[in-house]
DNA sequence: TTTTGAGTTGTTCGA
DNA sequence: GTCGAACAACTCAAA
């Protein structure tokens, strides 16, 4: 009997892991496998989930070695690999987890074709979405393009699955690679250090045992009154699990099963269990919405959008990068994601807002940083979330809704927490002048006689309304 | 096929 | 200070 081989993805996990549980059943021999995919088709992972993977890479083999399996790691393009270890006869079965980004599902489709060729029998499971994207259509059979419709088909289809447990124990397959034709890492894979990693591990601790710590902090702490404290970027009003589902350290089902579970324990009132679901089901809906328009990680949905004169001008988008750009909060939102690798949800729109609409910069733009910086940053959520603030995506924010960071400072960081966390030299400021330190006087920000925060990089008033008419005119010029 | 109601997260202006 | 309307129409889902 050959062993079975369990390909690990975005499914860093013993727990609720279909493939793995099925490839363990009756005792079965498995090689479990981890591939730093260097396949040029896929897009290369940006600098702060690179650092994730690597350490929640490391926690898997740890937990895997724990039940008596072994994780061999290596890099390389995935399908050379595979074929590789089918060709040494070293596979019997294959079992792992479906990948949804358009460009890894289509590599998956040449593997399980390679794997067809060599009569070796692959099983593909669903661990990443509570509904695989193409499960759940309208009456006519197709996607969804309007929000509120999928949410409801997803109630109406409900949840059936329980989560799997832990395999008991794994059976590790006698195998080793071949060192000449295989590059094999041996526990720790890619020797990378760089300075803003140290800023990362302080911020955050990878793999499967922290996602399930996070998601109990969030149901003792944080879950009570999530409906309406979720939108206050200070202290610990929201989940923080974005990485771990990205990485698949904890599985949505998993998720979806403790609320129900609060829900019924009277853990939580119903309205805050339902919101914070509803944003389980956003994730499921960008999945759903890039699986059958793959051409929005590039495109914008509304093509008027190409017709806008974008601006995009290098030195008001380094200061947007570097949270210099003389708005508190945009700027507390800026080094929070450049300081922790992630950002509070309404931050992420407030500057998503800010760049595309008063800075007139191409979505694009903003999606690329977000890409490299945020250690959560997952295709689908990513390209999802800009179209939606730039206004030209599925069932987007309409592009005359343009957030006033000064108006939502006030509103959502009332007493400035947020911003004295991450821009401390205005930490001094008073709360009225907090939010606009332009209108304070100017000794305030001396630093030995150096001026230590920027003034406004853009009129507020001005720059809306040149977002407004640059796209009254590219509407004005678009034929559809 | 046609019709109807609805559509995450906002701001500004004028009464 | 509070409230409603305008912003710009348009597309989608379902009856």
């Amino acid at each position: 009997m050959r062993p079975n081989l369990v390909w690990f993805r975005d499914d860093l996990r013993l727990t609720d892991n279909p493939a793995l549980h099925a490839a363990c059943a009756g005792g079965a021999q498995v090689i479990c496998l981890y591939i730093f995919d260097a396949t040029p088709s896929l897009r290369q992972l940006g600098g702060a989930a690179r650092w994730w993977l690597q350490d929640s890479v490391a926690k898997l083999a740890g937990a895997l070695e724990k039940k008596g399996g072994k994780l061999i790691i290596c890099r390389g393009d995935a399908p050379m690999i595979i074929e590789k270890m089918a060709a040494a006869g070293a596979v019997g079965e294959v079992f792992w987890n479906e990948r949804h980004v358009p460009a890894a599902a289509t590599l998956d489709e040449s593997i399980a074709r390679l794997l067809a060729l060599r009569d070796i029998p692959l099983h593909r499971f669903n661990g990443s979405y509570l509904n695989p994207p193409s499960a759940i259509t309208n009456s006519t059979g197709g996607p969804f393009k309007v929000f509120t419709p999928y949410w409801r088909a997803v109630l109406r289809h409900g949840v059936s699955a329980t989560p799997l447990p832990a395999p008991e124990k794994i059976h590790k397959a006698d195998w080793h690679a071949d060192p000449q034709s295989m590059p094999v890492f041996p526990a720790s894979p890619v020797p990378v250090s760089m300075p803003w990693m140290d800023r990362l591990s302080q911020s955050w601790q990878p793999g499967e045992k922290a996602a399930h710590q996070t998601l109990e902090t969030f149901l003792e702490n944080a879950l009570h009154g999530y409906a309406s404290r979720r939108d206050f970027p200070a202290g610990g009003t929201t989940s923080r699990l974005s990485p771990y589902l990205r990485h698949g350290e904890i599985s949505p089902l998993q998720v979806w099963h403790a609320l129900e579970i609060a829900r019924h324990t009277g853990g939580a009132p119903q309205h805050d269990a339902d919101k914070f679901i509803n944003e389980l089901i956003w994730r499921e809906y960008a999945c759903h919405v890039l699986h059958h328009f793959p051409s929005l990680s590039l495109e914008s949905r509304d093509r008027s959008f190409d017709l806008i004169p974008w601006r995009n001008e290098p030195e008001q988008i380094q200061a947007w990068q570097q949270g210099r750009t003389g708005f508190p909060l945009i700027d507390a939102g800026m080094r929070q994601l450049w300081q922790t690798g992630w950002m509070h949800n309404r931050m992420r729109m407030i500057v998503g807002s800010f760049l595309v609409k008063h800075l007139l910069c191409d979505w694009r733009i903003g999606e690329s940083w977000f890409w490299d910086t945020l250690v959560d940053a997952d295709q689908a959520s990513n390209v999802f979330g800009w179209q939606w603030v730039a206004g030209c995506g599925f069932d987007a924010s309409p592009f005359h809704r343009i957030f006033n960071p000064v108006l939502q400072s006030e509103r959502f960081d009332p007493k400035g927490h947020y911003i004295r966390t991450f821009v401390p030299e205005l930490a001094h400021l008073p709360d009225q002048l907090i939010h606009t330190p332009w209108k304070a006087p100017p000794d305030l920000f001396e630093d030995n006689g150096r001026i230590c925060y920027p003034r406004p990089i853009v009129d507020l008033a001005a720059g809306r309304e040149r977002a407004l008419n640059a796209l009254k005119i590219a509407k004005s010029q678009t034929t559809y």
